[in-house]
DNA sequence: TTATTATATGAACAGTTATTCATACGTTTG
DNA sequence: CAAACGTATGAATAACTGTTCATATAATAA
């Protein structure tokens, strides 16, 4: 009881109801945000980054990102799907293999960007 | 056994020597992708988002960012420290109040950059 | 066709993480 | 000083996520 009442106390008392109101108006949509979390929860994996980095550089088949990373054949095509579903890199087939590379020239930025980030 | 003389086919045929030594000379450091990876991951979450858009507007107590995306004082206090201690935001106290904005001019561009990308 | 190679995938497991609960801390007020 | 308020934090819990293992699929070669 003590605790809800506390909270009540700050639900009805210490909320400033116009800054509130106002920030709420020119915020986002829920929905978009949601999203944009889920964009960014993509990149958020050092697995995920590394693979996108080495694209970034030319096309790769599985088989050369695992080498190329020291990962297991598995675990990439299992975050080559991932990826694949974000629509960040798309897959090219060639008999036994496949060549994944980035999507398009839009994710190739946002890379680009996240270097330029790092430096600063 | 099979399965590693498999992983050794894979290691010593499948791979395109020349083409993965080319990547791995032009790829960014393993230590700036990993920072990059968690940097990624802390808006890969909603709520944390969601505290960052709102603070995009204007500086807010833990009170009014409570109330403002209906969570408790808690989970917000908890995110805070997240997005503090990652340097996304800071604090500034008044009595018993605790006023978060975002840190820099920096981070308002990346959000921004974030609504743009998500407009395409 | 059978064997081999490159990749994909489902299930299990382990590690991580966000939220909640209880409580402590710091400040102001009476 | 004690009470009240806004905020912070450690521990526990539940949900999520990445890797591994075993196996399946698709394509090629013998």
């Amino acid at each position: 009881m003590d605790t809800k009442k506390s909270i009540e106390k700050c639900e009805f008392l210490c909320v400033h109801e116009d800054v509130v109101q106002d920030v709420l108006r020119k915020m986002p949509e829920e929905e978009t945000l949601f999203l944009l979390a889920e964009f960014f929860k993509v990149f958020g994996d050092s697995t995920r980054i590394r693979i996108l980095y080495a694209l970034r550089e030319t096309e790769l088949c599985v088989c050369d990102i695992a080498n190329l990373l020291g990962l297991t054949q598995t675990a990439v095509s299992h975050q080559l799907r991932v990826l694949k579903t974000s629509k960040l890199v798309k897959a090219r087939r060639n008999g036994k293999t496949v060549f994944y590379s980035l999507d398009d020239d839009h994710i190739h930025l946002i890379l680009d960007m996240g270097i330029c980030h790092l430096e600063e």
